[in-house]
DNA sequence: CATGAATGAGGATTCATTCAT
DNA sequence: AATGAATGAATCCTCATTCAT
């Protein structure tokens, strides 16, 4: 508890060994990936990374716990928003910084689904996911929209990783992507609007 | 002899691996379905299933097979054709009609990601839709465009997947979806006419 | 039973099956080759092959079959003859004649000896080795005189294998060979009689 | 906590898989030998084999690892002799010790000679043997004179296997082959001053 | 003379995890 | 804070062999 560093390592092991297992779960997915790997790559044993997580999704959980508050803090602010095109187009950027800022996470989740599906953290997103989803379209709106509210969410989500493919500043790269979702966004109340019959 | 369960020697073996193999893969994960309990789920043994395919990989490489072919038809014909609005939004159109019919395989392989990169018929697949990416977009178009371009090609993709969680038919679900992604396209070409100068 | 070949192939399957398997056992050993390999190389199924070799191991009894037989020619030769340098010269000469001869198939048996000490027929030739060597060697002779006896069965036997490592036509080889060994031989009785003492 | 049996946690765990390893290969041969017999006959799991030793091909380097190594030095030792008939003897004398104090394992080897030939280490051991014979004849000496040298070497070679069937204190045997083998070497070079002509 | 389909037994190897130290 | 040693369960895959056709 004293100021200064008396475990050789300055006990940032826990912190050595997401960060590897962060790399391995990109390159090789988190099945593919075994601890004896993560372990070897830090010249540590076994027995040592589970010093620090009682098991291996718990690396998993640890990885992704930040992002699943800040997701957690984004749906509770939303349901607070009246349900407006307004406030949805506020929630699509607000959900473009988050998960701009850890499109590594996102990449993992969506390259082991399956996996994840299985495991209480992916149940989690899951359920955040649908949660957003939820914010975005209006249940007894015309189906045509429901569709374009949840491909804006879509757009977001699944562009990020398509855009390394694509020239450009990241950040730049980033706002045209959120252009065309709020695009779509926006065409969901234009297509309601023509449904309910000529607004007079 | 009666009429229905015994068949056995019937020489369907093969196809009955692949359903059993289909429904596991999208159940739990290729990498999590093991030939034992493909083999179990059908009464057989394990070298049964090993006399109709060589290995694994060899399974799913049948299930993709026909959307392979069926996607490489139509990038050839993409390749033909002038890189006009008209072309692409058919390109789009056909796109939807591939992807749904055969919607269980590609979410097979959305959820797979990580495995899948490591196998040639991952790789692919993986070909298969930049070469559709590079279709859609300009590479010398303002990047607003370009990003819109791949969203659109996004949207038909992963929307697909989110239609379940939507109320309605499944052709008119196909339809909006299909709507969503053409207007996102369409806007590319708005967004490029408006960078390129007022078009007088 | 009538004269012209009804069957296709001319009936020699059993032959290619035999002539397949030899250059198998000899590439990579008995135990590392295949039935699978055998029929897949010969175009037929496996089952084809079971139909000509009842086992694995008959296919080997079959390819040394004849080897066998004039090897138990040679030994019944060999006792008959009287215990003399003369007469076991001779034998060195036969059996160089006829493991030259069968080189390959020697060449199989020393290179699976692990594995064929397991199978009966592998055991005969152990058996007929071992009656060669008695033959050779006075088993109340002094021990000098044995070792030399059984080294030049030795020399002959293994020394065939590495004449491919020396420059020289084959026949010259064998005759060099040959001499090396019946020196030996040789040699075996000045050891005994000197052993014996100096015989007056 | 008495005397022998419970050892267990010792840490000789590595030997005893050696121990076990190499009486079975002796056996029943490299390939016939499962790492389950082995670890069942130790009473350990399987894994707990891999604990020590990577591959099965590894248990087999552990084995061959000193002997090589005295090869090696034997070879080099060999290379800055001058090329006199003496220096050869002394390598033969050499060899012998070497040989008959690893027999076991030269015996493993001489039996899964198809199965080490695909190995690195097996490679290895022929290369040495290749490079003893070198050691021994002249590339430009007389065939006759060749023959007799490498047969020198594979009387060493094989008679000691052979010896096991004769009567007889184990090092005067020993003694009794390296003599017929120098005597062999030292013909070689009777033959090759005939053959040179009636030198003067 | 040959095949298609199938099987029981067993191979090497890897993994997440644990325990005593 | 970490290690050496070990395990149970499971993996993919191969083989010799058989049987009905």
């Amino acid at each position: 508890m004293n100021g200064a560093p008396q475990a050789r390592r300055g006990g940032n092991t826990r912190q050595r060994i997401q960060d590897v297992a962060l790399g391995f779960f990109l390159e090789r997915g988190y099945e593919k990936t075994s601890l004896r790997e993560v372990a070897d790559e830090l010249g540590i044993s076994k027995p040592a990374v589970y010093y620090h997580f009682k098991t291996k999704e718990d690396i998993l959980v640890g990885l992704l716990g930040d992002v699943g508050r800040e997701l957690d803090a984004l749906i509770a602010w939303g349901r607070e928003q009246p349900r407006t095109l307004e406030s949805k187009r506020e929630l699509l950027a607000r959900y473009s910084v988050i998960f701009d800022n850890a499109a590594p996470l996102f990449r993992i989740m969506q390259q082991n689904i399956a996996t994840l599906s299985e495991l209480t953290v992916g149940q989690e997103f899951t359920d955040r996911t649908t949660a957003l989803a939820a914010l975005l379209k209006d249940a007894d709106a015309p189906m045509a929209a429901q569709v374009r509210c949840v491909s804006a969410l879509l757009t977001l989500h699944f562009g990020t990783f398509a855009l390394e493919y694509i020239d450009g500043a990241a950040e730049d790269k980033r706002l045209a992507l959120l252009d065309s979702a709020t695009e779509l966004l926006t065409s969901a109340y234009a297509v309601q609007e023509t449904a309910d019959g000529p607004a007079a």
